[in-house]
DNA sequence: GATTAAGTATCGCATTGTGATACAAAGTTT
DNA sequence: AAACTTTGTATCACAATGCGATACTTAATC
């Protein structure tokens, strides 16, 4: 487990997207605001806690013990945290979920893709994402979780990196050439796993096939025993916005297994929710 | 379609939960913030837009042209809203999702519930959700979500008023009674649809009801074609922490039909997942 | 092309947040 | 149980930061 000490990197705070943002104005107490709240996701991720004290947000945060406490007291009467009143200890709090529906129900991809999803999933009555890009991530939007599945693997907002998982490839290899080599210039290319590709040349090899082919099977790349398919949601013009992926969990499915079932389900079922997309999108 | 006019009432932004939260510091730019997140929302239900230009965003969050710009543009930054270079318009961001997997990764109820609800989602292939109560709201935080069900309803994250609807009315069946009058003393009791329960007295002896059976069928209260049924989970001490949601659509689902079926699965689903609390929870 | 509305930029003022410091309360060690 | 360490809370003078009226620019409407 991770121990952090005082010597420790701090998180990239006004380390921003690239956009030329300079001149817009900022206010920089909601910046603040929310190191607070992502100091709980690096907590979840690095400590394994769930509840952070205030010297913890100190240090997850990188902001001072003054204004880790303003922030902090500010979201508890805000009721985007909680705090329990005998540890005085915060976590997140329950409000925080209305951001995702505010999200959600405007998402109109989603809305297009969730009933042609459920019904993939029903198939091999496996679990089914759907991925979109985010910086050098790929975040999950939508799921359909299966009872087998382990509890992190069924929500939505997870985050992995694109340039070693199957729905990240398969959305770099289906966008502009030059956006993806920013991609991968941006992505810190770590060994996940011993298997995984951290190569550029193999990198673009990959995303080349998998343009070709139209999927993409990631084995063991980001997970020891796990294989994954992944297919490109694609718009009328070609560019990837997004891809479903099915993971497919050690014993019950093996490289062959996979290859065979769910490499025909998701590119059918990306392909169908592709041919629903208006041109609005 | 609701028209918002210059004189409209504006949002009620400095009425906070009644807790005693004097004293404690407060940045009042975070408030403000989210009261621009809040403003998407707002703008969801009554609007039915999910995008909103500067003007809308000052009338749905009370805040005037400058500040709107101001934390506008700070959230596009930090990339919890997009803006549309064409339009000019703002629409909610992905990085909002992260937020709901911050909130979700830490909930052990949600963890617990996940399998179970999945399994019961098969029996008779329906929608089941897990609710809890959040101020004067039930609100939606795990959904097993059926195709043929509209997207709305496969969303986590959405309210409804606690004390029109099943969920909602078996978990205030089933906490001290004092909380559960205040709760229903702070609610707005309108009608929903022409068969909506507005009168206390009937409520309470709704609640009593529910709580002898373990159960609660709803029908027509909230929406006007569905009967709903909800039972409650509870803590080791006897008070509900939540509640398992079951709805039955219309042409399918009978009043009867939920009660010889529905009511079971639910009542079963809430113990099973009472059963596997520890005193943790 | 005139008119209106919506969005963007500017800037002096004072409100607001800042953070060093001091204090209080838990948790540890001896 | 006293001494110490750590963590959380409260205070407050200063000035940086956010404020919002105003003016300007761009887009939409007639």
């Amino acid at each position: 487990m991770l121990e952090l000490s005082d010597d420790d990197a701090l998180p990239d705070l006004s380390a921003e997207a690239p956009a030329d943002r300079r001149g817009k104005p900022f206010v920089a107490s909601v910046g603040k605001c929310f190191q607070v709240l992502k100091a709980f996701r690096r907590g979840q991720t690095e400590l394994r806690q769930r509840d952070l004290g205030l010297t913890e947000i100190c240090k997850l945060s990188g902001l001072d013990k003054s204004a880790a406490q303003r922030f902090s007291e500010t979201l508890v009467t805000l009721g985007y945290l909680e705090k329990d009143p005998g540890t005085r200890r915060y976590r997140p709090g329950i409000a925080l979920i209305d951001f995702y529906y505010t999200f959600m129900v405007s998402h109109r991809l989603a809305q297009i893709a969730m009933p042609i999803l459920i019904e993939a999933s029903k198939v091999y009555d496996t679990t089914v994402n759907l991925c979109e890009l985010e910086g050098t991530d790929a975040i999950y939007t939508v799921r359909i979780p299966q009872a087998k599945a382990s509890y992190g693997t069924m929500l939505a907002g997870r985050r992995v990196p694109a340039f070693c998982t199957a729905p990240g490839t398969v959305i770099l290899a289906n966008m502009p050439e030059a956006e993806a080599d920013a991609v991968l210039a941006a992505s810190e290319l770590r060994k996940i796993t011993p298997h995984t590709v951290t190569d550029v040349a193999v990198l673009k090899a990959q995303m080349a096939e998998a343009r070709s082919l139209g999927y993409h099977v990631s084995d063991r790349q980001s997970q020891m025993h796990n294989v994954s398919t992944a297919a490109p949601v694609l718009r009328l013009d070609g560019r990837a916005v997004a891809a479903v992926h099915i993971p497919g969990y050690a014993p019950q499915w093996s490289l062959e297994s996979v290859q065979e079932k769910l490499v025909p389900l998701a590119v059918d079922t990306a392909r169908r929710i592709s041919d629903s997309l208006t041109e609005a999108m």
